[in-house]
DNA sequence: TGCGGATATGCAGGCGAATCGATGGTGTTG
DNA sequence: CAACACCATCGATTCGCCTGCATATCCGCA
C-alpha cells in the first residue's frame, strides 16, 4: 500500500535498465513503476520544477500552494508521495518544512530509461 | 480523452526539462505526465523490456501474452497505450502485428528527466 | 467463398488515486 | 499564557484505470 521508499536504491544498479539487456522481472518492474507513478502527475512534476528553480533549491509548502492552485492538504499529499518515492527530501526548520530535490534519484531514473549506451547519435537532428 | 500521441515531439526540446531552468507550465507538465503515465505500469515496462530484448527487436502480441501472464485483450490494451504515447510503433505484417521500440522517444524522456547536474554546472563550466 | 487464427474493441467490476474541508499537533510571537 | 501560522493526517467523494470476458474485425488459406 505505501510507497516504495528507497526502491530506487535497491535497483540502483545500472544494468537493470528495462530497455537494455534482458527482460526485467516482475518485482523490478513493480518498483520502477512505483517511482514512475510518483512522477507521472502534472502537479508533482510542477512541484519538482518549482522546488528546483526556487532560491537555494528549496521551498516550503506555503510557497507552493499558490503557484499550483491546489489546496494545502493536496500539496502536502503530493510532497509526501514524492518524498516516499525518494525524489524529495524534507527538512523541518521551525514551523516550516523545506523540501529539496534528491538529484541522484532523478538521475538514476533517467539512466534506467536510457537505452543501451550505443548512443543513437544521428536521430537528434531537426 | 485519448492519449498524448506525439506529445513528446511537441515538447521535444532540451530546455523544457522540468528539472532545469525555470518551472514548467501546466500544459507541458500535463503532456510529460501523460507519457510518464504510460510508462508507470509494471506490465507496460515489462512489455517494453520484452520487445526490446526480442530477436530483431520486435515482437507480436502472441509472443507477449505468455511471459506476462495476462490475457490477450489486456496485452493489446497496454500495447495500445504505449503506441499512443509514442513509445512503440506498430507494423502489421499478414495476420500479425509487430511492435518495436521508438528509441528516440525514450531517449527524450530520459533527457527531460536528466537534472541540470549532468550538463549545466552553471558555476563550473567554461 | 468459407473457415480459422491473430488482434482489436466494448462492456463492466473493482481497486487505487486526486482532491478538498475539517481537525489536530507544534512551534512562534504578542 | 494565549493567539496565531504552518503543516500533516483523516474522512469522504469523485474519477480514472487495470483486468477479464465476450464479441467484432481482419487476413491468409483451402
Amino acid at each position: 500500500m505505501e510507497y516504495v521508499g528507497t526502491a530506487l536504491a535497491e535497483m540502483t544498479m545500472p544494468q537493470i535498465s528495462p530497455l537494455a539487456g534482458e527482460p526485467i522481472d516482475r518485482s523490478d518492474a513493480e518498483r520502477l513503476a512505483g517511482v514512475l507513478k510518483a512522477l507521472a502527475d502534472p502537479a508533482r512534476l510542477r512541484l519538482l520544477s518549482l522546488i528546483q528553480s526556487a532560491p537555494e533549491g528549496e521551498a516550503c509548502v506555503c510557497d507552493l500552494t499558490a503557484p499550483l492552485g491546489l489546496s494545502q492538504p493536496t500539496v502536502s499529499h503530493h510532497l509526501r508521495i514524492l518524498t516516499e518515492a525518494g525524489l524529495l527530501e524534507r527538512e523541518k526548520r521551525g514551523v516550516w518544512a523545506y523540501y529539496r530535490l534528491v538529484p541522484a534519484a532523478i538521475a538514476t531514473i533517467a539512466e534506467l530509461l536510457t537505452p543501451p549506451r550505443k548512443r543513437a547519435t544521428k536521430k537528434a537532428a531537426r
